[in-house]
DNA sequence: CGGTATCCGGTACGATACTG
DNA sequence: CAGTATCGTACCGGATACCG
């Protein structure tokens, strides 16, 4: 497991440039919105309306952004029943709990620290 | 530990909500350049200069803008010597190195699993 | 060397209205 | 319910010039 950029960069020269893919992957995760909504996808299952509800302050422009960029990167999976009224369902893929795994320690410590930070 | 979001809510509620400092925080760590500013200092010490050719694509405003928002938030420190020409050295606060601890996994992991996502 | 100041364009994003 | 379409704007971020 690597712990530094160095390390980082000698399993893989030329990691996070500005062509790298890892830098695709990197703004689509942390985009403002993307974490958060892969965030309450680590629940389970949720509706669109859900989401919506769940994911404080987002506009369903950005909802349906977001969750069209994740759904194409595979780490977001739409299932949508073909029933009235209509009802579609998201998950994470098992790439997506994979990637979640990663994301809930630093999403934990900045819970914890973040009234700390900010305040100063 | 916390895996989901459901825990973190139930620990504190309110998390990630429009007002809540955690959302400040996510927003200056897991901004575009925040990220990989971090992930640079994760080698040691750097000076200005370093930092701008290490971190490929940054403009001078944006290493500026980025590393005091960081300062900051306490997460990086900034050690200027009175020399002549000047030098000027920034690397992790011990803060910075907790927060850097929970974000290299998920660097490695999408270091590993970049070129798969965005070939799809 | 290590910045700051200023200008400025693209786009990310929000608000609103509308639809199958 | 689950979106799309359209429009308008704030601000992010790049380019350039300049300073201690």
């Amino acid at each position: 497991m690597s712990v530094s950029y160095a390390q980082l960069q000698q399993e893989s020269p030329g990691i996070f440039t500005e062509a790298c893919p890892s830098r695709t992957v990197l703004d689509h995760v942390m985009s403002k919105w993307g974490v958060l909504v892969l965030l309450s996808l680590t629940d389970g299952t949720r509706r669109w309306g859900e989401l919506r509800r769940s994911v404080d302050g987002i506009s369903e422009k950005m909802l349906a952004t977001t969750l069209r960029t994740l759904a194409a990167d595979g780490i977001v999976e739409r299932t949508s029943y073909p029933e009235v009224p209509p009802r579609v369902e998201y998950s994470l893929t098992p790439r997506g709990v994979e990637l979640m795994e990663r994301v809930m320690p630093l999403m934990s410590w900045i819970q914890v620290n973040a009234d700390d930070i900010v305040r100063r």
